[in-house]
DNA sequence: GAGAATTTGGCGCTCCATAA
DNA sequence: TTATGGAGCGCCAAATTCTC
C-alpha cells in the first residue's frame, strides 16, 4: 500500500482546542508518516479497517495514494438503503447472517408490499430519508438538524424493541409496516451473544455492506480496470481524481449495487 | 533463599476516530 | 443505536530484578 499524507496536515490541525482530539488528529498522521500502516477484516461484520477509515475526515484531502489524490464516492443512506431488502427479498441476506437460528429465521420471512413501504423504499433510494423525517419530527414538536436526525434514525432502527420513544412512535406511525418487519428482525432475545439479541439487525446490514463493497465491487474493479485505486471506508470507495476513474467506480457500483438490491441507489462524490 | 521492589502483561474502561 | 480499531488510563497479578 503507497499511502502517505502531506505534511500540510500539519499545520491544518494546529488550532485543534480539544487537546484529545489534537493528539488522536496528530496520532493518525504519524502513523502515515511513519509507515505504521495497519489493516483488517473484523470477524464479526467483515468490514475493513484501516489507517484511512480511523482517520478525521477532514484529513482525507491530504492522503494521497501513489501520488494521486483522492476522491470519495459514497452510497447515500447507505443502511437505510440495504434495509430494504429485508422487506423486499429476505431471502437474498439471510446466508449473511452469522447465527445458524437468525439465518433461517431471516430465510423463513416473506417480501411484504404496502403503502408505506413503497413510501420508505423511494425515499431512501433518493437518499431523501433524513430530509423527509426531520420535517415529520418538526411536525409533532421536534426541532433537530439533519444530523440530529440521522443519528436518531439509527437509534430507531438499532435500538432494542423495549425502548419506544417519541421518535420511534412517530416512526412506527409513518412507517407501520416497515417498523414491524424490523422489530421482528430485531428480535427479544436477551442472549448476551450480539448475534443474537437485538444487535444482530445492525450487524447484519453491515454485514450485507462488506459484502457488496469487499465481496462485490472492489473485486470487480480490480479485475476489470488492474491498477486503478480503490480502498473502502465501510459504505464508500475512494478512487483517484481522474474523471475516468471515478465514473468507472460509481458504474460498477450502481450495477452491482442494483443488482443485488433491486432499487438503483444515490450515490455522491466528494471530491477532497 | 526470602522478601521487597520493580517491571511487565492483560483486562476493562474511557476517550478519539470511522461508518451507517 | 450498532460495529470496528488505537491510545491511554487505572487496576491487579504475575514475572522479574534487586537487596539483604
Amino acid at each position: 500500500r503507497q499511502m502517505n499524507i502531506e505534511t500540510e496536515s500539519l499545520s491544518f490541525i494546529e488550532n485543534i482546542e480539544d487537546d484529545n482530539k489534537f493528539n488522536a488528529a496528530m496520532t493518525s498522521i504519524y502513523k502515515i508518516m511513519n509507515r505504521d500502516i495497519f489493516y483488517s477484516v473484523d470477524s464479526t461484520s467483515g468490514r475493513y479497517h484501516s489507517n484511512l477509515t480511523n482517520l478525521p475526515g477532514y484529513l482525507r484531502e491530504f492522503i494521497t495514494i501513489h501520488g494521486q489524490h483522492l476522491v470519495n464516492i459514497d452510497l447515500k443512506n447507505s443502511q437505510p438503503y440495504l434495509s430494504t431488502l429485508l422487506l423486499t427479498d429476505p431471502g437474498k441476506v439471510a446466508p449473511l447472517a452469522k447465527d445458524r437460528n437468525f439465518a433461517m429465521f431471516v430465510e423463513s420471512l416473506k417480501s411484504i408490499e404496502s403503502e408505506d413501504i413503497t413510501k420508505y423504499k423511494s425515499l431512501v433510494i433518493s437518499g431523501q430519508i433524513y430530509e423527509y423525517l426531520m420535517l415529520k419530527f418538526a411536525d409533532h414538536g421536534l426541532h433537530y438538524t439533519r444530523r440530529q436526525v440521522k443519528r436518531q434514525f439509527f437509534i430507531i432502527l438499532f435500538a432494542r424493541n423495549t425502548i419506544m420513544n417519541k421518535q420511534r412512535r412517530i416512526f412506527a406511525e409513518l412507517f407501520p409496516t416497515v417498523h414491524e418487519r424490523f422489530s421482528e428482525i430485531r428480535g427479544n432475545s436477551n442472549s448476551k451473544n450480539h448475534f443474537q439479541n437485538s444487535k444482530r439487525f445492525a450487524i447484519l446490514l453491515q454485514a450485507v455492506e462488506s459484502h457488496l463493497i469487499l465481496g462485490r465491487i472492489l473485486p470487480r474493479v480490480y479485475a476489470e480496470y488492474p491498477g486503478i485505486i480503490a480502498v473502502s471506508i465501510h459504505d464508500s470507495v475512494c478512487t483517484s481524481l481522474f474523471t475516468s476513474d471515478i465514473e468507472t467506480v460509481k458504474k460498477i457500483m450502481i450495477k452491482e449495487l442494483t443488482d443485488f438490491v433491486g432499487l438503483i441507489p444515490t450515490l455522491k462524490t466528494e471530491k477532497k
